[in-house]
DNA sequence: GTAAGGCTTCCACTAACTGGAAGGTCAAGG
DNA sequence: CCTTGACCTTCCAGTTAGTGGAAGCCTTAC
């Protein structure tokens, strides 16, 4: 069992967003200490993590619970499950796509600059032209 | 010259958010009509497209000006674009990796599911277990 | 010339945190 | 046993980045 703190540190959250996540009924801690600590297990530190990558990739807290739910409501029809899923695939290739676009930009830039104390990034015309 | 709504279509941005960047002068139209129209032309369509992309993958407003100010500022040091370029550019790798991650987990989950009406992909177990 | 659709400002609201105060808990050291 | 420091609690206020809607002006098309 982990506390908040160990929770969030395993999830790589903060302990503030892990509190707001149990708050809003996104992520419930398994269990309260006498004390009234909130403990996690192994599968809600999984939950975390699963959440945090999906937030850092514009899904939203409600579409973290459709795809946590994916996961845990056994009732759920599974062509649902794949369709849902399939759908999220194409964002995130989509979303992809795009990052790798914006790598490119950035690396470009970063090449093209010569790293010495000229500022003439050649790239800055190209873009206010 | 494009009016809010043309730009904003351009830039695949709601109006709403390229009126609200105007606002915090993230970017400001190049002029106004007579009737008081932002009009906006193709070198800001093209930094709405830029702060859009750079939003998507959790860049904050302020970095995405400073990412812009890399483009813009003619004063700045080659050297001190490059650092921020080459900073950006780490963090952005570290966000492909775990999109990739989250594609992954997405397909697999995906492909176990039947794709019929049994309710029973596997990967529920791996997660809950 | 009037109706539709696009533009303006302003103000209120939301989502998803984030910070800080006030105070309880727990393990370690003196 | 007691205290000190790190960690936990709730509650409330503030922030960021929009988003929705009202009231009203502008432009184009029939």
């Amino acid at each position: 069992m982990y506390n908040i703190g160990a929770a969030a540190e395993a999830a790589e959250l903060p302990v503030k967003t892990v509190r707001y996540y149990a708050d809003i009924d996104l992520v419930t801690p398994s269990e309260r200490s006498q004390a009234g600590y909130r403990q996690y297990g192994e599968a809600e530190v999984k939950k975390l993590i699963f959440v945090r990558r999906s937030r850092t990739f514009g899904f939203s807290v409600d579409e973290c619970r459709e795809l946590l739910s994916l996961y845990q409501d056994r009732n759920r029809e599974s062509r649902q499950v794949k369709q849902i899923a399939l759908q999220r695939i194409e964002e995130i290739e989509h979303k992809m796509a795009e990052l790798q676009t914006l790598h490119d930009e950035l690396a470009h830039l970063a090449e093209t600059c010569r790293g010495d104390s000229r500022p003439d990034c050649p790239i800055i015309k190209s873009f206010s032209a």
